[in-house]
This record gives structure tokens, C-alpha cells and sequence, in this order.
DNA sequence: ACTCACAAGGTCAAAGAAAGTCAAAGACAA
DNA sequence: TTGTCTTTGACTTTCTTTGACCTTGTGAGT
């Protein structure tokens, strides 16, 4: 596997493990990896842009470091936002509701909104008892948007 | 036998050894079949269109490759095949592993995977008496196949 | 405070490794 | 003979690796 690869697997491993935020010393990294130190900048100039949802900060000097913070895009947060106001049950219009303005405004797009709808219709629900509906579909609702949330990026 | 036709021969091989995903290195092909690189490029731009029901991706530089897909439109029926053999109720492990499966084979990607299981996760489902569980979770999942299938352009 | 050594990280350009493009030449069937 | 498909190779573009040299922080000794 390439050098590069390596590096950004490894960075992203870190992400991952410390919630998106994490803290590298440039040298020590180069050296657990077996690449030269510039290798680090290499890959974080070609993968850890800001376009790609990437904020890095540095200090050189004794103690430096390299910090990488994943931003949580607006979308994370807006579809975040909506999961937690969605209450305890929601009916199958409010969901498709919901689901229509989230994909108007880009929060999702077309394709989640469709699948998520069939998640939701009230077709796959016939055997629920009516007042048991809502709740559930409230809940899966839920479980799927934190998906995407969990899925982007 | 012309060229072309060998190198076509020999990803066509690799397609079907590999599930229908393969990946080479421009010059180490040409290099086994002694043909010149570019002459890669042109059965690739001849043989394996997506008209022809084929993805190409590449990537220059060090460790570059060239990634040639398969597009099996039977993908479609390979996925209504999958909906009719799911009968009235399906519990959450088996419901996974025919996700996992599924993904396995490229029926559905792994973003889809994920969004569905989600979606079918025995924790949305708490409200649900157990025997309605499954009787649930087989219409949902049934749903949103069957709007799979219809996303597939 | 001032200076100097050391410890980081940063920059940049050159070399290397692939893949892409294109046009000219060749082969061959209608 | 003409038009289409193939073959070939020179040249281009993109991505990666490497190393020499630069800049900035820290801390000890004066």
C-alpha cells in the first residue's frame, strides 16, 4: 500500500478513535510509519483540506505538534438539530414533511429522502397497532438520521 | 489473435474471478501481455464504456491503478429475488446477514447497507411487542429493497 | 534580558511513478 | 479504394516520495 495511504489511514484511525480530534507529533509519526517527515505534510495537504472538512492547526519549536480536527459540517449539526425535535411520535406526514424540507434545504438528498421515506411509509406499519405507529416510526426515523449523520464523511 | 482482444480477454478474467471488480496497473499489463500501455487505454476506451455496462476509475502517480467494474443490471432482479425469498417475519441477526451479503456482493453498497440495518436495528423497535417484531421488521426491509430497486436509475 | 543550542514543524523543488492523450501508421473488410 | 478498427510511441498530466534548507518555540546559562 502507498506511503500516502498509510499516513491518512492512520490519521483517520485517530480521528476516529479520539472523536475527531486528534494530536500528532510530526517526527515520532514519520518515524512509527517509516517515511520522511515531510511525507506527514504531503498527506495532510492533499487530504486534510478544509474543503474536505478538515481544520489543522500546528506548533513548531519544542513540544510542537500537529492537531487535525474534523469539523462537523453544518449538515451534521442541522440534521442533529432535527433529530432532537422530533418528539416521542411523529406521523407519517409530519416524517414525510420533514424529510421533504431536509432534502429541499440539501440536508439529505433525494435518494436518502426516498429511502428513508419507505422506512416510514405507513404500508410497511399494517400490522402495528395504530397508536403504537407513531412511536415507532418516530423511533426509526431517529435511528436513521443519526445514521447519516454518523455516515457522513 | 489481435491484441485488443487478448487484453480484453484478460480483464474479462479478472472480472469474473473477482466478482465482477478489477483492478490493474497499466504498465504491469501491458508488461505481461507485451503490449504497449497505452494500448490498455484503448481497449478500456473501446470494450468496457458504461454504455457497455462498465465503471472506470483510475489514479495517476506512484501507486496508481486502473479500478474496471461491472455493472450488473441483474442487480435489479438479483434484489427482487432476495425480497420475494424474505417471508413474514425475519428476525434482526438473519436480517443483517442478508444485508451483509448483499453488500458483500455489490447488490447494494455499503452506505445503503448501513442506512437500511439501521433502520432494522432491534433498537428502534423497543415499543414492539416481540412477536411483531418480525413481522415489522420483514415489511420495512422489504420496503425499502423494493425501493432500492426502483432508485436504480 | 540576551544569546545560543536544540527541538519541532514548514517549504519547496527535483526526481520518480503511474496513467492519459493524440496523431500517425498499419491492417483489413466491404 | 475507402472507411473503420488497431497498434504504437512520443509527449503530457497527475500524484507521490525524498531531502536540503528554513522558520519558530523553548530553555539553559550568562
Amino acid at each position: 500500500m502507498k506511503m500516502s495511504d498509510l499516513v491518512a489511514q492512520y490519521i483517520l484511525k485517530m480521528l476516529d478513535e479520539s472523536d475527531g480530534n486528534a494530536e500528532i507529533q510530526r517526527n515520532e509519526l514519520a518515524n512509527i510509519l517509516g517515511c520522511v517527515p515531510s511525507q506527514i505534510n504531503y498527506v495532510i495537504t492533499s487530504r486534510f483540506t478544509p474543503e474536505q472538512g478538515y481544520i489543522v492547526e500546528s506548533r513548531r519549536g519544542g513540544g510542537g505538534y500537529i492537531r487535525i480536527t474534523r469539523v462537523t459540517t453544518d449538515r451534521r449539526v442541522a440534521i442533529m438539530h432535527i433529530v432532537n425535535s422530533i418528539g416521542e411520535r411523529i406521523s407519517s406526514a409530519t416524517a414525510q414533511a420533514i424529510l421533504g424540507n431536509m432534502s429541499a434545504q440539501d440536508m439529505i438528498s433525494e435518494y436518502d429522502r426516498v429511502l428513508i421515506a419507505s422506512a416510514l411509509s405507513d404500508k410497511a406499519y399494517a400490522n402495528v397497532p395504530q397508536e403504537q405507529r407513531d412511536i415507532l416510526r418516530a423511533a426509526i426515523l431517529k435511528n436513521m438520521l443519526i445514521t447519516l449523520v454518523i455516515l457522513q464523511n
